[in-house]
Formats: C-alpha cells, structure tokens, sequence
DNA sequence: TTATTTTGTTAGAAATAACTAATAAATTAA
DNA sequence: TTAATTTATTAGTTATTTCTAACAAAATAA
C-alpha cells in the first residue's frame, strides 16, 4: 500500500504525535500546539484534517492517537528527521539548535532511497578513523574551527 | 544588509527569473509560469507580490527584471541549489532526474553556512582518491550498484 | 460540591498559493 | 492593414495554514 501524500505541515503534526506516542504521552491538542508553536485552534484544524484523511483518531475533548497508515508515514518521516539530523551535526559538525531547524525543513523533500544513503555516508566516514581525522583536518584548514 | 526573509515559493520565482537572466533571456510571465509549472494567472499573482517586495521590476505586459535586493536572494538561493544537486548527484550517487526535485526542495531549508560545508564535503570526498574509491566501494557493498 | 483553572472548540478573518473563465493587449501572419 | 494568434491580465473561487476572540467542557482545588 502506498503512503498517501499530505503537506509537509500535516508531516509535521503526525511526527509530533508519533514522538509523544514514544514517551508514553498520549497527545493532546495542548502537546502539538507547543511542539509547532502555533495556537491551540491551528493544532485543532490540522487534527480535523488528519482525521479526514484517516489518518489519527480523535474524539472531541479527547486523546489522539495514530491509525496503522498515520504511523507509517510518521515513522518515515522520523526517520528522516534522525538522519539528517545526524548527518548535519556529526558529519558537517553544525551545532544542532542550528542543524534541528535544518533537518526539520529537509526531511519533507528527501526520498527514503535519499536518506538511505545520507546514513550510508555518515556511517562511512564514521567508521573510518583514518578518513574521520582527515575530514576534520580538512574541515578545520577550512576556516571551520566552530 | 539583511537578506529578506521570503515563502520558499517566492524564493522559487527568484531563482527562475535568475536563471533565465543567465541565459541572457528576459524573463516573461509565459516562461516563469512554464518553468514552474503553474498557470499564467498563478505566475502573474507572485510576480505583484515580488514587485510589492521591490524584488523585482515589471511593468504592464512587459519584461520582469530582478533588483538588486532580488538578484541577492536569487543568487543565494542558486548557489544553495548547486551545491546540493553536485551533493546528491556525485556523491550520494542519485540520477538528476531524482536529485533535482530533492535538491530543489531542500535548497529553501538550508543556511549559507550549512551550504559551505555540504560544498566542503563534496570537495573533501571528490579530492582524495583513495577516500573516493573506498567511498564507491562501500556503496556497493551495501546495495547501491544502481 | 461549587468555583476556578486549564484545556478544547467554534466562528470568523487574513495571507499564500493554486485554479478556471473571461477579457485585453501585443505580436505575427495573411 | 486587418485578422488570427499568442501572451498577459483581471475577477472570482478554492484549499491550506495561520491568527484572535468568544465560548464550552473537563479537571482541579477550595
């Protein structure tokens, strides 16, 4: 079955739900609106329309939660998120207040295949002390001192 | 001077006109709305917006220009824009076809600085051959033969 | 158990970004 | 030079994403 296509703001709501589903916290409207900073009524319209598209489960004055496909693309896109985010502050050495923000616009543009190999990449230099030490030098003769 | 902060949309009719403006070809409703994929009327209502911002200069049925303020963020944008494609295409090994979408979406998230260093990367990888041809090799042994 | 506080919701407005249909201006061709 | 074609524009509609203000329900505290 294929992941339904929905804006990258509705992304952002089921990540949201999907990484307080992983603390045990089941969300409310009061969780997401403070996640995305927006307004609790902007929180509520974004649950309304996602409640449309079957993907989250809502009764009014109620909890959220994730249907089987809303969990699918927001595992997707999570797992975007990490890899990215750890490219961004591992490998290029950004700091990660900066990189969140980063990570957070990109991984609504990447495919999986993508992000397959931003992982690939990260886990080679990574893996390597030798190349590891030169990208750092290389980095550091490169007016990256941080 | 500070870069105005603009919609990634906006920032998408900047780097159009910008890249039409280096083929020496000034830029038409026509063109912008066929480039990105967009009706006339849909074309027309960015370029109002563009010239409201003084980003650019249009007059009644006639060229669109960029300004000075508007050529700046252009070119930022297109410069972010190379470097993520040059990223994704010879390093990460993804067909254009793919990559550019991608690159294309990711170019409105990223800063100046990340740029620098994804440019960085390429260059450090690119510039080693041995660094480059255990980089091909790991790819392959972890299903990217393409 | 009533009162207060917190949380959730509805209604209505605005900006962005897209569309179609209708029309106007400019360009090209007969 | 008129007619046909291409290009640009306006007007009006829709969906998304945000907001504030007003109100309703639920939870907590007195």
């Amino acid at each position: 079955m294929n992941i339904k296509k929905i804006s990258s703001k509705l992304e952002d709501y089921l990540e949201a739900i999907y990484l307080l589903q992983q603390k045990n916290i089941v969300a409310r409207v009061k969780d997401l609106a403070q996640m995305l900073g927006v307004r609790p009524p902007t929180a509520i319209s974004a649950v309304q329309r996602l409640t449309d598209l079957e993907l989250v489960e809502h009764q009014h004055y109620g909890y959220i939660r994730l249907t089987e496909e809303g969990l699918g693309i927001a595992k997707s896109i999570y797992k975007r998120h990490e890899t990215l985010l750890a490219f961004l502050v591992d490998i290029l050495n950004i700091d990660v207040e900066k990189a969140l923000p980063q990570a957070c616009g990109m991984e609504h543009s990447i495919s999986l295949s993508t992000r397959d190999k931003f992982e690939l990449l990260t886990d080679f230099i990574k893996s390597d002390p030798a190349i590891w030490k030169k990208w750092q030098e290389f980095r550091e003769d490169n007016n990256d001192e941080k």
